[in-house]
DNA sequence: AATCATATCAAACGATCGTTTTAATGTCAA
DNA sequence: TTGACATTAAAACGATCGTTTGATATGATT
């Protein structure tokens, strides 16, 4: 193995174990030395690699998080093709789909929400990337794809906030997992999660109505 | 004034600054030198009374969280019982108004579900506090009024992910509030708050089909 | 083989962290 | 007024932080 290839290697071992702990802990609450530690290099690597604590936070998501999200963004758009229709119904059935389920394993999905939500809740410069390079884009094609199959005296406000509350829920669910087990008593294992996709599926569609008819008052 | 006097309005500086600070950069980027600094007191004033950083932490959920989320329970039993029926869409408008309106100031709401994101991502001690004194209470009873008003074949756990889901746009609204911003470009003005209840209660209701009905494909 | 560039390493840097200690200050009862 | 007590204040504690340094080892180049 050459010499550039093992530096690599160090990289993609610093970048994966960075992700894991900023993801699970937060910037502030890891340290250098327990990244180098589980990452089995020396404490200067993340200096040598990457030119600081807040520089490898950044690669973080220039490397591994913008990709991983442009992934789930292929799949939705798939997911949407394969529909053959871009009714709220189907976008809805799509967006869940590929957020809930998608191309990511469950591990993977959970760290990519988790470092979401913490930058949603304290934008730094990693959210400036996010907003700019998949979030933008995004929307963008999504409201174009939505203002076709929805009524014309539908708000473009109305239609971000429909979308957000689907995010919501999705990143909620995702981020809370603890919180969410305690409450319900249930375990986040894959039947536990089949459900939380037709739960949110059908909330986005029909709201409380769609899972029982309000009785008359 | 007595010393005990001047102690306590110490202690109540050091809670509110200390709620503030911590709801807005998380416990590990608040250091007590900041906390004492903006409090106007001493270094040592945190360990005098509290016996720690940790122990503040804890004391601003038991001696403001917890009291202030029962205030907006009560508002949200009043605003129920005020309507006369526990119909879904009753409960749905009482809880919305309750959790996004209510009692609470703006900058304390903001603080509030601060507080409790952070708590619901990495649940620690004040965890244990708010879901054993706040939410297992809450939702008991809101269960309780629920089932009375929606279909009996309607399950336990479907009857909690439907409340989790509102509580999800709830806290998300809140929590996220510089990326919504960033993302409709709305402010959070008095007009864009009141289109947010607005939009929650009929997403909630209806999902995406009560603003706009499906085009047929 | 000799030279150079690169990656890793142990060690130490200054800064800041939460906490403790010790002294000074103010308050209230005796 | 004096002694006891509670609160504040300044200073220093050891620990840990992110970063830098200089030495060493390793692979590539001439």
């Amino acid at each position: 193995m050459t010499q550039k290839e093992k530096s690599e290697l160090t990289k993609e071992r610093l970048l994966n174990e960075a992700e894991a702990l900023f993801a699970q802990k937060g910037y502030d609450a890891v340290s250098v030395r327990e990244i180098t530690t589980v990452a089995r290099c020396n404490l200067a690597a993340v200096n040598y690699h990457f030119g600081g604590k807040r520089k490898l936070y950044l690669e973080v998501f220039r490397a591994r998080w913008v990709p991983r999200a442009e992934r789930v963004q292929k799949h939705f758009r798939e997911g949407l093709a394969a529909q053959g229709s871009a009714s709220p119904t189907a976008v809805t059935q799509a967006l869940a789909e590929a957020f809930l389920v998608g191309p990511l394993s469950d591990e993977e999905r959970h760290r990519h929400y988790q470092l979401m939500t913490r930058e949603l809740g304290q934008p730094t410069e990693a959210f400036e990337l996010v907003a700019e390079q998949v979030m933008r884009p995004f929307f963008k094609g999504l409201a174009k794809t939505l203002r076709t199959a929805m009524p014309e005296g539908l708000g473009k406000e109305r239609l971000m906030l429909n979308i957000l509350s689907i995010f919501a829920m999705v990143l909620y669910f995702n981020f809370a997992r603890v919180a969410v087990t305690r409450i319900t008593g249930c375990e986040y294992d894959l039947a536990f999660k089949e459900r939380l996709v037709e739960h949110i599926v059908e909330f986005s569609l029909n709201g409380l109505g769609g899972s029982g008819k309000e009785k008359p008052e």
